[in-house]
Parts: C-alpha cells; structure tokens; sequence
DNA sequence: CCAATGTCAGGTTGACTGATATGC
DNA sequence: CGCATATCAGTCTACCTGACATTG
C-alpha cells in the first residue's frame, strides 16, 4: 500500500468545500464510505487469495452457507447481493469451475437453477471466513462502540436507501 | 433499483454468524461499508451521467479543482486516490479525450506531466458537484449528528489503515 | 548507475444491456 | 397469452502487472 498522506484527504476536500457549498458534511460522509470501502475491500480481497476467491465470489458462498437448505435460486442471490441477474450467472459459473458450488435443477419449476455448495465449498468458507475475519482487523482495531454506531448508522442509510424494509432492532 | 427486502440481510448475516465466530461485530460494520458504498456509488454514477461522467473521474477532476495551480503531477493524483499509475493514465486520457482537463509539461522536471483543468472542466465540475451533492440524499438523509459520527468513525478507520497520517481535529 | 515518472500492452474482474429459450 | 428465470453475446469501466523509454 501507498504512503499514507500527511494530512486527510477528505478533510482537506471539505474544508475547500465549505467555502461554496451546502451539504459538505454529506459530502464528506459518502466521500469517506468510499474511501473506507476501497481500503477494507482491498485487504479481504488479499485474504482471500489462498483460495482464489473475490470478495464478490466469498459472498455468494456465505450466502448458501446460512441458507437452510444449503443451496439457493440464482435469482435469489441476486436479489440478496443486489447484483444483477447476468452478474450471478457469471459468477457462479466461475464458483462452479473452481469446484466450490454446483448447479442443481429445481425439484419442482424447472425454470429455475439452484446453486449448492459442495463438499469442498463447505469445507473452505470456514478457512476462508476465518482470514476474512481476521483482515477486518482494520475495521476492529475501532473501538466496540465505534463499530455498533458504524453499522448502526449505514444501516440506516440502507434502509433509507430501500435495501431492506423492516427495522433493525 | 430492486425491490427492498423483507428484512436486513447484514442482520440475518450477523445472527447466523454469532453461532460460530468471533469478531461479528466488526465484519458486520466491513460488510455495512461494502453495501452501503455500493448504493451511495450507484446514486453518484447515476447523477454523473449527463457529463458522461463516473465518480472516479469525477474524483480526478475535484482534485484538481482544489489544488491551489489548478494542476497536478499524475503521480501525486494516484497517490491522493490511492490509484495505480496506470490507473491514473487510464483515467487521465479519458478526461483528455472528453476536454475537461489537458495534459501540460512540467515546467522544471521534464519526467512529470502535469494535468490541468480546461475552462469547460471548470464550468461542469460546478454543475457536477451540484447534482452528486443532491444525489447525497440517502446519506442526508442521516440526522446530522450521524453524518458527523460517520464521517469521524471512518476516518479513524482509514488513519488506522495507513490512508493518511494526522490526527483529524 | 540508480530512482522516479509516465505510458503501453495485455489481462482480469465485475457489472451492465439486450436478445433469446424455456417453463409457469 | 403474459410473466419469470436463466443464459448468452457483447460491451464497458476500473484496475492490475510487467516492460519500457525518458529524465533527474
């Protein structure tokens, strides 16, 4: 990773801002979502590269890890990981030839693709999770508070943003 | 956009995940930052359009706006957007092919060109800020007293993780 | 000679649009 | 019939790696 800077960016950015615009505080909080995102997707994907795995990829296998039945319709996932339908179709192709997840027809409408873990599958996601949760050092090294009011806030953010519908707790 | 869910997907996530792991904590907070930048992304994108314009080059162009010449030497704007040389050129012959900056020699190290705003760069990025300043929305949606908390949990979050170097106030 | 700067060629990824076959 | 589901072909963006020429 780069040097750091001596100074924070977006400090900089907000206080130049201030001089002409409304909303800077608005600003700066998507411009540090960004920001914070780019470092925090960068180290997990570092850590999922023993096992030749995206960011992206992992997510689709934790999502059938906690399915009930192990496995889900692809336009589910989807849905799930806001992703779009040609987006999960190329993705499970790559978890597919990498022999982490296969496809399974639907018992009862054929229209539909299930995508399953397999044994190997289930056996990395633990491995995999593992070093994910260990690169989110970045995130952990906040304080229990900060990283409750962290998620606490986005959530709402999400929900405002229509990504769910009912209240979190 | 997809229709909402019936319920907080990180939630359902964090629940699942408690049974076995240590550190939810902090990979719900990871995972809020991916998804919500993935919606503040798409909003901002979107907002861009009618200058042709993604947040990544709109970032390039900001950039320059608040340097105090008007102009940068590529590699100090990687380093700034935390972008690969490469990637900065990418960027850079985009912008250039677009009019909205040009690329000028350095005066004294013949090694370095310098990018500088055209005057259309510096007419639209007015209007551009405009528009993803109201594409904030789902961010200003947020009291401002989460906007301030936000805004400061991030960027400890990214002063821990080497983005940048001082204490912020 | 070595370090820094930028560019180029080539490759990967994720994501999209639009068209299409299939089944409910 | 209309609607849903998944796939395919084609495109685009950002990003990387590695090699290279030029200059300090």
């Amino acid at each position: 990773m780069a040097r750091p800077l001596p100074f924070d960016p977006i400090e900089e950015a907000g206080r130049q801002w201030d001089q002409r615009w409304e909303g800077v505080v608005a600003m700066q909080a998507a411009t540090s979502i960004m920001r914070a995102q780019q470092i925090v997707l960068a180290r997990v994907d570092r850590a999922l590269e023993p096992w030749s795995l995206t960011f992206a990829r992992y997510e689709v296998l934790v999502l059938l890890h906690f399915s009930k039945a192990g496995s889900l319709p692809l336009g589910k996932m989807g849905d799930r990981l806001m992703l779009h339908q040609a987006s999960i179709t190329n993705l499970v192709d790559r978890l597919e030839a990498q022999g982490y997840l296969r496809r399974v027809p639907h018992p009862t409408d054929r229209r539909t693709t299930l995508a399953e873990l397999t044994p190997e599958g289930r056996a990395i996601i633990e491995e995999a999770t593992a070093a994910v949760v260990a690169a989110s050092v970045g995130v952990a090294d906040l304080d229990e508070q900060d990283q409750r009011d962290l998620h606490r806030i986005l959530a709402e953010l999400r929900r405002g943003a229509g990504d769910f519908d009912v209240a979190t707790s």
